[in-house]
DNA sequence: ATGAACCCTGTAGCAACTACAGGGTCAAGT
DNA sequence: ACTTGACCCTGTAGTTGCTACAGGGTTCAT
């Protein structure tokens, strides 16, 4: 489809209208033609485009390495080498947060095992917060 | 330790001190006497609040929920229910966190997983981003 | 011509800090 | 006495990736 308004690209890539206009903010999205009444017209290249980016956001990608798989994308001819270091990258840090929220979880399970309903004023979860922390690991 | 300056305080907690500060601004510290100077002068009924904040913080708990256990610790003779559907509610919150991560370690690896190291125009992982996720899951 | 549905810009807000800028205070060393 | 350096103060702006207005303009159907 061509001559796209903001809205039809919004629907055809599950975008919010106002996050495309901040992607063109920060130059993320190119500028595009204007109607007549000022609107902006985008086209099935637009279209692609913000799919990609989408696609990369939903795979944890970050805005910065985002731009940076966009541009490599454009210099075909070019190593890839780059674009795997990106994705190992992005891969490592997810599977960091996993490790760290496992560790979060095991030590905040520990504590909520604790509590026998009872008084505020027994309760172990406070008192399991309320002192430095001889009691986990 | 009292009478203790606001980077004494830091060091003894592991906190930044602007992150102090900070919490003085939003409420979850109090505003603490000065001294002739214009110094924030702490004493141990504040370092024990700052402890149970950092410990809480690192369990995860939003600033809000902080604020919340941190009232319900003072009602000292009521019963512990609210403390511990807080400290259930962010437990389930880190696992939701930790499955959705779990979910994209899955995706991610299987795009990284695709490369062959060879020319960008060839490179499985912008083809996936390119396109429809039809190659997944 | 009036209304609904869409579009525009620009700014402020979210969480939870972090990083200055541009000062003041205090103790130690010379 | 004076200077250096470490510390402290307030206030504001930046971070990430959007989201939510406020206060307008355009388009199109009825
Ligand atoms: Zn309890
Ligand atoms: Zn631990
Ligand atoms: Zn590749
Ligand atoms: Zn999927």
């Amino acid at each position: 489809m061509i001559g796209m308004k903001i809205g039809e690209l919004a629907r055809s890539t599950r975008t919010a209208v106002e996050t495309i206009r901040y992607y063109e903010k920060i130059g993320l999205m190119p500028q595009v033609a204007r109607t007549e009444g000022n609107y902006r017209s985008y086209g099935s290249n637009e279209a692609e485009r913000l799919g990609f980016i989408r696609r990369a956001r939903d795979l944890g990608f970050g805005i910065d390495q985002v731009r940076a798989l966009l541009s490599l994308a454009d210099e075909r001819d070019r190593d890839c080498g780059e674009v795997d270091f990106i994705a190992k990258s992005n891969l490592l840090e997810v599977e960091r947060k996993i490790a760290a929220l496992q560790n979060l979880q095991q030590e905040l399970s520990a504590v909520v095992r604790q509590c026998r309903a009872g008084k505020v004023a027994d309760c172990r979860i406070l008192k399991a917060l309320g002192r430095p922390a001889d009691w986990a690991d």
